[in-house]
RNA sequence: GGGGGAAUUCCCGAGCGGCCAAAGGGGGCAGACUGUAAAUCUGUUGUCACUGACUUCGGUGGUUCGAAUCCACCUUCCCCCA
């Protein structure tokens, strides 16, 4: 089980990404679903006329709500969300930077207090590994941190190389619960994560280190996290050439459509983001055109659908002027619609990157796209 | 018919002599959102020649250096008694 490069063009991979719970045609859009479900009233029904390849949701949060040992005695996630395909599980992670203010690193773990009833609770590279072994994802993520962009230097270095030694007890702990009697999900897959803030020496260095790891494939974190998207970009080119070829790639947390396209250019394979769902929920919307405010006055009258060039279910029924009436009236429907829509681009992004790729026009719809799809229209 | 109360900027509503172009909500308009503490948050909301000026607090007139705030009358609405 694992990365099969179909084509190239440039940097970019095309690929087919094999799973247990089935194959992932790359480049691809994780959904992200963190308690279990895609917010904005989706489920998991819905998800296949989306396009949705891999769901992602996240261990923090299923730990604390409703309890991980809860859902291995419901099945794992896959029984419990009604999800058949692969699912992705974050570490935990991402939560030592959005949870700042509500922890403190050891360097056995984390100490969280609970954003919930502030009950404290640790997570160390172990826990991390069990709760999602006992969400029997098809996909576990190394506990890492995630460190806030600008950081120091001596900072960064530190932090990523105590998550590298975390990486190497993440992996070992995998390896005992995989073979444990019971396990829900023997096969489990383990992605290492790359860190070092955006010191280009510190990226490089700390992925020499974990790609000789035994790992199932390897991701870009702690980016997105307050630098420019320039320098995004410049450490995926940094770090890209160390990057195990035979191995899918996942640029963690990213980002617009056009952040996805560069990526892709640049040799990434998986992404995922809240992006599509939370501005969905507030009424901003990809299209092939650009980018939307549903709340602005001119929708007012507005028949068209979302995006003319569209064919997502809302797109198909629905007009611009009704959707956004249902938002100034707050009815969770608009919610719905647009998140429908927006994940229905992301997914339909991918697909046309693919077939691009497929094509050996990737380059050119590269350029055309870069140019429109962040556009305020 | 008698008595009492109220009228504030788009709406509700605070203000009760200067620090008031007027609190706070709501609504409107716009912006943000990148491994989700987000159905959230931020800005703005009288006019203009906008670090200043001008016109506003039911209407008219008055008191005062100064009035949304005090007085008189008028208009409208509400309540109580007949």
């Amino acid at each position: 089980m694992s990365m099969e490069l179909i084509k190239t063009e440039g940097g970019a991979r095309r690929g087919v990404f094999k799973t247990l719970h089935g194959d992932v045609n790359t480049p691809a859009f994780m959904n992200v679903a963190t308690q279990g479900a895609i917010k904005g009233g989706v489920s998991a029904y819905d998800l296949a006329a989306l396009k949705c390849q891999v769901q992602l949701c996240n261990t923090y949060h299923l730990h604390i709500r409703p309890g991980d040992e809860t859902v291995r005695r419901l099945g794992g996630l896959h029984k419990f969300t009604g999800w058949e395909g692969p699912i992705l599980t974050d570490s935990g992670g991402f939560q030592v930077f959005s949870l700042a203010k509500l922890r403190e690193i050891k360097e056995e773990g984390v100490y969280f207090s609970s954003h919930v009833d502030g009950r404290r609770l640790f997570i160390g590279p172990e826990e991390s590994m069990r709760i999602q072994s006992n969400l029997a994802s098809t996909i576990a993520m190394a506990f890492d941190e995630c460190v806030e962009n600008p950081s120091p230097y001596e900072y960064a270095k530190a932090s990523c190389e105590r998550t590298v030694r975390w990486l190497h007890r993440c992996r070992d702990e995998r390896t005992r619960l995989n073979a444990e009697e019971g396990t829900l999900n023997p096969r489990q897959m383990l992605f290492g994560i790359n860190q070092g803030s955006i010191y280009e020496e510190l990226r490089v260095q700390n992925m020499k280190e974990i790609a000789c790891v035994e790992l199932d494939g390897f991701s870009i974190g702690g980016l997105a996290v307050g630098e420019t998207a320039e320098e995004m970009y410049r450490v995926i080119e940094a770090v890209e050439p160390y990057m195990p070829k035979d191995k899918p790639r996942y640029l963690m947390g990213v980002g617009t459509p056009v952040n996805i396209l560069e990526a892709v250019y640049r040799g990434v394979d998986l992404f995922d983001c809240v992006m599509p769902t939370r501005n969905a929920r507030h009424g901003h919307i990809f299209t092939w055109q650009g980018r939307r405010n549903l709340y602005n006055e001119k929708y007012l009258l507005d028949e068209s659908p979302l995006d003319e060039e569209c064919d997502c279910p809302t797109c198909k029924r629905h007009s611009r002027a009704y959707i956004r009436h249902l938002f100034k009236a707050g009815e969770m429907l608009a919610m719905r619609l647009c998140v429908i829509h927006n994940l229905y681009f992301y997914n339909t992004l991918l697909e046309r990157i693919r077939e691009n790729l497929d094509n050996g026009t990737f380059n050119s719809f590269y350029k055309k796209y870069t140019d429109i799809l962040d556009r305020r229209i």
